[in-house]
DNA sequence: GGCAGATAAGTTGTACACAACTTGATTGCG
DNA sequence: CGCAATCAAGTTGTGTACAACTTATCTGCC
């Protein structure tokens, strides 16, 4: 029984370490832009949502993120010059977040990026491919439970 | 190529919701005894090292955090009654971290906290000693590649 | 039309993470 | 021996995370 409380025995444990681990290898390589981990997540958003300018609870719901954690975060991104904060005309409670010129053009400095991280892990693509599924599985399940 | 851009493509964003989702799991369980997760890791590798009573940097090599982090996080646990901090007669630049009574006592009382975990996750048996593996294979390629 | 309840974003307070720095103790080498 | 380099822990500053709360707006229902 006492053997679970083993350490090296812990799911959870591998992957705390693992995400701070993965986190250190974007951190130089994020850092030579100025952004961080986060920050660059919030990019990689918009990146995707192209001109449709999601609001701050969108950004949220695809980051699982609050609007206490992104608030800030954006506030910063806004300083640097890589996207705009807008207040909603349709609905004022709403803030539309929108990339600038800056922003965008960024995308295609930062394209190299993932293979660079890709390669840091030392997996093959199938393996990769595979971890990520299972670690979406694990999200997906917990996020469903925590619903009912 | 820009498709590797695209959020849910990547591993590294599985990596930190998965990790964020697990940790979301815990807080209620571990809220139970007043504690944190990286509070609860701590106590994690005191339990295993029994008698040993480990230094600060002992535990941040085990769980690879540093004294920035240490240092309060057991400034805290102190506090809580559950370890004491002691400066080490043989090198008095070192402090060595023990149980309490009540430290130790924790133990048992938590005991089921791993199976209430792993049952979240919706993984069987086999699926999370995988997915332990391979996620301990990413931190230590990485960890190995950062040394070089 | 008017207001109770819901909703969106932001603020506040606590607790990690981590870089950079400080302080005090120890070690090794000339 | 003496002291420069190293080392251990702690401190400071920045940036997440997240709970709890505040403020402003909106929606539905009467």
């Amino acid at each position: 029984m006492t053997d679970d409380l083993v350490l090296r025995r812990q799911v959870c444990f591998a992957l705390y370490a693992a995400s701070r681990a993965l986190t250190d290898v974007y951190r130089p390589i994020l850092d030579e832009h100025g952004l961080t981990y986060p920050q660059y997540l919030v990019l990689l958003v918009l990146w995707e949502h192209g001109d449709e300018a999601p609001t701050v609870s969108e950004l949220g719901v695809r980051l699982r993120l609050d609007s206490g954690t992104l608030s800030p975060l954006l506030k910063r991104l806004e300083a640097a010059g890589l996207l705009v904060r807008t207040r909603s005309a349709v609905d004022e409670r709403r803030v539309e977040v929108s990339l600038t010129a800056q922003g965008r053009a960024l995308r295609e400095r930062m394209a190299d990026v993932p293979l660079r991280v890709a390669r840091a892990t030392g997996l093959t693509e199938a393996e990769l491919v595979n971890l990520r599924d299972t670690l979406t599985r694990v999200t997906e399940t917990i996020h469903r439970q925590k619903e009912q």
